[in-house]
DNA sequence: CTAGTCACTTTTTTT
DNA sequence: AAGTGACTAG
């Protein structure tokens, strides 16, 4: 037996013992929130609860799988059956049970975003849209405004004018596009991102029978974060449960970093509304981080509107302030922080320490001398193994196998053969597909390669192969190509096919593999065997719900953390301030900020001049310890110059304090300084009160100005 | 219709 | 520096 009581606090307890019917729970960064899931899970079990009608839905499928180990480890026993994954994974799980009725007889292939963009690229040349017209958006642009659209549930021209001003005069063209991709997809039988959660919810609300048997089976339902759900992930939840079901949210609204792909915060808002007595318990205990790092993370939030305050607290004494470097560029950044990674090491071992960031690409550097110095990492986030070319290559070949209608995996593997095109490439596959045997015929005389691949594939189908055969037969044909195509780094990828063939070993249909690359795709490996505990460099995006003991974040200025785009809109901004709070709250005793003074172009030899984050301007100096980088090397804390610093009336230390034990912020406070209009500049959000009577502001695409109070008005 | 050349912009984040 | 799309010769 399990002392619940013991192992939680009265908070967390409430939560995981609670009952019957709907609870909310509001878990602040490094609150337990997953203990409690845990534990919530073993006391379902423990109170005679069937493990698979527990339904636990999670952001990965690795969180899923963990919690899961979890609650195994303190039970004693086997969770075989509970059904844990992310949503789109049990949709499209449910839709491949229920293909028939979802309307798609034959099968469905899902798409990752290079294969949609394949699409719009087709479509928008079939219906001649932005023909010679430079400034018409491209297949990325258009794909982000029509997944946006979906996942918002707006109309393509309102979130045009909402989020890409400039093309809403492409709104009819666009509307077209959008309209053509979704009967290019339907034709084919495939299917993208969203659509898996709109065909499930339509699959749920259309046949009553299917509902019910979820119903029946999934008793007890749990939702981890909540605040990054979208309108449909919402309503699946309400589906599935009911008014009254037994679901569990678990989110903070101070983490919501996906409303760029249509999360709603007011999901969370409005969980209380939406279901019947609920429950809301609130986790204000923080166990992760020392005082120090909690005050600068709290300072952070400061400025953010969050609708469910919470007070986080700790017990945890001690701890060292937050440390801010700055290297003279991006460059030295590198060393510097592998000089810091050593160090850090050394203190909490190889996987205690963690590098995060705002993009991908914002490590390449690092990793070149993390390799050079031999340590070893691993790396989430950014780019994904299936993503590289040569993979995409071999899927394609293996989708053909389950899909003889997936058009665009037929353009690319005929792509290959010298003299053939897209057009003549969809030719070929009509007649294939249409079993024109004549016309078959003929194309396989003039290509060598055609009659191979399709050789191939009849066999491949007619015995209803494992992934790992498919390849057996696959690669060889294959590898030719890749030498031919890829003559300077072939071996390199040829690693990467062999890794593909490892994880191809671990499954026994094709759908499942296929699927599964899509739905939960794995990082790229950085060289072949990876150790168990190694460094972490990770999006600050793919962290979340982790921690370490060391965090360091690099690349902390202007224009990349947060990134430029994100300046345009307040809404957007607000968001990189709370992925920079949940960047900083992943730490545990020590956290290293790093804004190096200047940055090179896009890997080139120009240099710019880097200004530190506005979300580190914002910061009280006390809150964090300054080091700088010498010219002559080595890093030298910097003195804080009383006269520089903020008067102390403005200090957010003593706001902070203050903001926790009264309910009502001074209007005065720094972070609080909203935005304005200028004549020119147009809105901005004010950064810095300069006294006596000036501003600094700053405005998307014009980056800081220091304005005279006059010529702006307050908004 | 393909394949090669050229000029132009672009760099979030993820299921 | 890379990827995209326009343009053009065969």
């Amino acid at each position: 037996m399990i002392d619940f009581k013991k192992e939680l606090n009265s908070a967390q307890y409430e939560a995981a013992t609670h009952p019957q019917g709907p609870v909310l729970v509001i878990a602040g960064a490094g609150s337990g929130k997953t203990r409690t899931i845990v534990y919530r899970l073993a006391w379902l079990v423990e109170q005679g609860i069937a493990p698979d009608s527990i339904l636990l839905m999670t952001f990965t499928r690795k969180a899923a799988q963990e919690m899961l180990m979890r609650a195994e480890t303190i039970l004693g026993r086997s969770l075989h059956g509970t059904s844990g994954g992310t949503f789109h994974s049990f949709a499209y799980s449910v839709l491949r049970q229920n293909a028939l009725t979802a309307g798609y007889p034959n099968g469905m292939t899902l798409m990752d975003r290079g294969d949609c963009e394949d699409i719009i690229r087709d479509v928008r040349t079939e219906l001649g849209h932005g023909k010679k017209d430079r400034s018409f958006p491209k297949k990325n642009t258009l794909l982000d405004i029509i997944t946006k659209s979906r996942n918002k549930e707006l109309p393509i021209d309102q979130v045009l004018s909402t989020e890409a001003f400039h093309l809403t005069c492409y709104a009819s063209e666009i509307e077209e596009i959008a309209v053509g991709y979704e009967s290019y997809k339907r034709q084919h039988s495939l299917l993208d991102y969203d659509d898996l959660l709109f065909l499930f919810e339509k699959l749920m609300r259309e046949n009553d029978d299917i509902r019910e048997q979820l119903r029946t089976r999934y008793r007890f339902i749990m939702v981890d974060e909540y605040q990054d759900t979208n309108l449909v992930q919402a309503r699946i939840v309400r589906l599935l449960a009911g008014r009254n079901g037994n679901v569990m949210a678990v989110g903070d609204d101070a983490q919501s970093i996906y409303a760029f792909r249509g999360a709603d915060v007011t999901n969370i808002l409005k969980f209380p509304e939406i279901f019947e007595d609920v429950k809301v318990v609130r986790l204000e205990q923080n166990y992760r981080s020392t005082q120090p790092v909690l005050d600068l993370t709290n300072s952070i939030l400061d400025g953010a509107e969050t609708k469910f305050d919470k007070k986080l607290f700790t017990e945890r004494s001690g701890g060292s302030l937050p440390k801010l470097l700055i290297p003279l560029s991006d460059y030295t950044q590198s060393s510097r922080v592998v000089d810091k990674v050593i160090e850090l090491q050394k203190k909490y071992g190889p996987g205690g320490v963690a590098i995060l960031f705002r993009a991908g690409y914002q490590s390449y550097g690092l990793e070149v001398a993390l390799k050079r110095i031999g340590i070893e990492y691993r790396k989430y986030g950014g780019l994904k193994f299936n993503e590289a070319a040569h993979i995409k290559d071999v899927l394609a070949f293996m989708r053909l196998v389950t899909n003889p209608a997936d058009i665009i995996s037929w353009q690319r593997s005929l792509g290959h053969i010298k003299g053939v095109g897209p057009k003549t490439a969809k030719r070929i596959a009509d007649a294939v597909i249409s079993g024109n045997k004549s016309a078959v015929d003929k194309f396989c005389k003039k290509y060598q390669l055609l009659s191979d691949l399709l050789r191939d594939l009849d066999g491949l189908r007619n015995k209803n192969s494992s992934p790992s055969t498919a390849l057996e037969v696959l690669l060889p044909l294959y590898t030719p190509i890749l030498v031919a195509e890829y003559p300077d780094d072939y071996p390199r990828r040829q690693a990467g096919l062999e890794q593909l063939s490892q994880i191809a070993s671990n499954y026994d249909t094709m759908e499942t593999f296929l699927a599964d690359l899509c739905l939960d795709p794995e990082p790229v490996a950085n060289d072949g065997n990876e150790p168990e505990e190694a460094l972490t460099l990770s999006t600050v995006h793919s962290a979340k719900g982790l921690e370490w003991n060391a965090v360091i974040l690099i690349d902390l200025v202007e224009d990349r953390f947060p990134s430029r785009k994100s300046m345009q809109k307040p809404a957007e901004f607000e968001e990189e301030r709370r992925l920079l709070y949940v960047a900083c709250t992943r730490a545990c005793d020590e956290l290293y900020m790093s804004a190096p003074a200047s940055v090179s172009r896009q890997n080139t030899d120009f240099r710019d001049p880097a200004i530190p984050s506005p979300f580190i301007r914002e910061l009280n100096e006390e809150l964090y310890e300054q080091w700088q980088e010498a010219y002559s090397g080595g890093m030298a804390k910097k003195k804080r110059f009383p006269a520089k610093t903020k008067p102390k009336v403005d200090s957010p230390l003593s706001a902070t304090s203050e903001s926790e034990s009264s309910p009502k912020k001074k209007p005065t406070s720094p972070t609080k300084l909203g935005f304005c209009r200028h004549k020119i500049f147009g809105r901005g959000k004010i950064v810095e009160h300069i006294s006596p009577n000036k501003y600094r502001v700053n405005f998307p695409g014009f980056g800081l100005k220091v304005i005279v109070e006059d010529y702006i008005e307050m908004l």
